[in-house]
DNA sequence: GCGACACTTCGACGGCCGGCGAAACGTCCC
DNA sequence: GGGACGTTTCGCCGGCCGTCGAAGTGTCGC
């Protein structure tokens, strides 16, 4: 701070900047804390009463939590009235969740009950992945679009030119972006099939669609999400899927 | 186990899998464990008294580290003699530990020698990235390779016919790849200068060509990597790089 | 304004975890 | 074979952290 140190050997004064991983470990390295910031990847955002809920502690627990949660830079928060709301940080702090998530070693959880078990096997199909869909159904879009000459994997994943067509021919405008190749195309490891499925604008550009035009709809309340009969017909329409993947496993 | 149990509404037998994020949490959460896995980052094989001594801790609580670390997946190790050598499991998890260290919150660490203040500048400038180059030369390496046209942006991150053929005016051929634009081209966020670097099967040909050229050398036994002056003519010739990023900030 | 409600603060308790040294084990070198 | 060396096991200690309930604060609705 005070300029007086005029430059001894061991000046306490200098210092460096330093990555402090630990930190941003200690932060996930709680289960509740950890299942807090999954159930967060449908990206709404929850009240404290919800998050305490879910994760099965009391309210004065939970907002301990999301102190550090929030201190640490993993959470958005915002007080109306009475609540608090809570939200991931950003876009890149679900991906990095979903990345972790993917190499994370598994964990066996006994199934309490036959609706627990069904719910498991729909989270495992289709579900929110912050701004895009995940699962096994989005993994076979990922295959199809490939299949199809929609994607181009050659150097990284990209779109191709008759791709940025077919993305026009499902209604959907490059807001601002006049060349398909300029659309923002990332990959993000799913962890229920540990494959890659798309990601970036145009996976949410896709997802936003398919809500818009219920081919998909919000399940329970979690990050589920219910594929309808006309969704089925639009995927074997514009990509060619087969029954198979187009159904709960 | 037993089957004895045919099917009650809460059968104990039946489980589902969940990734246990907190299990990886918890062993980047210790500091000195961060800093082991940090160190790691140089893609070398360490001895464990190596570990210990970098850490600063005892042989045994070293051995009780790497145990937790193997156990997880982290860390690979073999032993060969009376030494136990580590490394990183796989080049994915450097990957997934360098975004880590680029989303983690900075700690303030002490100086406490002008040497140590060199080192840490260093760094900086050019390290070790697990098998390709990291620091503000990377960032300048693959800016360099941007305006020359060499990389392509436009929906990830891709090599163009152009860089093709500079690569191979490097002298580097596509091991059983023919065409330029199948070479695997990844970025890696640089945690000292914020921004992406190149990473993946090309950063590494490149990498490994500098060091065979000796335009760069392996330094103080850490993963500093230093910049020789025929390696600053070649990064002038190949890239057009200006003197400023081509000198330790 | 008066309950009901959402959330927070505080103190206490319990458990886990990282640290060490001492001693044991195995390997290498002379 | 003997001694040095690298690593491991074990037991112990200290501190941090997650949990809760009870009490307090602020907000909403009637």
């Amino acid at each position: 701070m005070s300029p007086r140190d005029n430059g001894a050997v061991t000046s306490p004064d200098v210092h460096a900047e330093e990555p402090d991983l630990a930190a941003l470990g200690a932060l996930l390295a709680d289960r509740t804390r950890a299942g807090i910031c999954l159930a967060l990847l449908d990206g709404r955002a929850w009240t404290a009463s919800e998050v305490a809920a879910l994760a099965g502690v009391a309210p004065s627990t939970a907002t301990s939590h999301l102190n550090r949660l929030v201190d640490g830079g993993l959470l958005a928060q915002e007080r109306r009235g009475r609540h608090r709301f809570v939200r991931l940080a950003d876009p890149g702090i679900a991906e990095m969740i979903e990345a972790l998530a993917a190499r994370a070693p598994r964990r066996l959880v006994p199934v309490r009950s036959l609706t627990a078990a069904r719910r498991h096997r729909a989270v495992g199909f289709a579900r929110v992945c912050y701004d895009h869909l995940g699962g096994s159904l989005a993994v076979a879009i990922t295959d199809g679009m490939t299949t199809r000459g929609l994607l181009s994997w050659e150097s990284g994943p990209a779109l191709t030119a008759s791709g940025g067509a077919w993305l026009t021919g499902l209604g959907i405008a490059g807001e601002g972006v006049a060349a398909a190749g300029r659309w923002h195309v990332r990959t993000c490891m799913d962890w229920t099939e540990g494959r890659l499925h798309l990601a970036g604008a145009v996976a949410a550009a896709v997802f936003h669609r398919a809500l818009e035009a219920s081919w998909l709809v919000h399940g329970d309340g979690s990050r589920v999400v219910r594929l309808t009969d006309r969704g089925r017909d639009a995927f074997k329409h514009h990509l060619g899927l087969a029954d198979e993947v187009l159904t709960v496993g």
